[in-house]
DNA sequence: ATTATTTATCGTAATATTGCAATATTAAAA
DNA sequence: TTTTAATATTGCAATATTACGATAAATAAT
């Protein structure tokens, strides 16, 4: 096979997955936390950043993007991308349910 | 090549995209939303309440464990698996980091 | 002891991901 | 208009992931 059984989930376990795969590799999470540290998007300077060619680092932006965690606008011969904040405030709230539920239930187990 | 360049980022950043890797297929959210619903472990049904086989189950069971999101003890010839708290807090930091470093500085931008 | 039951592992096929060289595209700059 | 700069796309090789049938291993139940 190879191919996920995306069918069987539900759309909100469909999408929680897609975030976390596109979060699921060092660079990807290296692009988006040079997203937060310079003060705005970037435009120009992420590849040499980035230990990887220019190629791979294209790729890995299409990635965020596709996976709707980045945003990208055409400006002059550069792209500006830069976080979607909407994006990131729902995998918090995700992950700060988890989190609230483990605390209220699962304490004296295993 | 295939195999990604893990030596050229830093442990943080590697170990947050194990962990959302581990959480970027719709099953293993499955079975971690299964953990969080029935209020234990799961000692023994969880393959019944996910549409793959038993061993692709098993498959996604180690691969939670091995990124240590849960954590599994022998109970008869059962298994008992229950969440990890303290690396679900820690997912849940590092996303909350990102998004309150967001709220604060990328409000207006692209 | 034999038979279920439960979970893990092996083997394998199908598909996806990662990475980069080469090349294309697009727009600014000269 | 030609050159330069920035980003995207294509094509490909290496590796990883996903899924499952078959089988193994280990314990419970009979």
């Amino acid at each position: 096979m190879g191919a996920s059984k995306t069918e069987n989930f539900s759309d909100n376990q469909n999408q929680i997955a897609i975030l976390a795969k596109a979060l699921g590799h060092p660079a990807r999470i290296a692009i988006i936390e040079y997203l937060l540290k310079v003060d705005s998007c970037i435009c120009g300077d992420i590849v040499n950043e980035l230990p990887l060619s220019q190629p791979t680092v294209s790729q890995h932006l299409r990635e965020l993007k596709s996976a709707g965690i980045i945003k990208g606008s055409i400006e002059g011969n550069a792209i500006c991308y830069c976080l979607d904040e909407s994006v990131l405030k729902t995998i918090k709230q995700f992950f700060s349910g988890f989190t609230d539920q483990l605390v209220e239930k699962n304490k004296n187990c295993c």
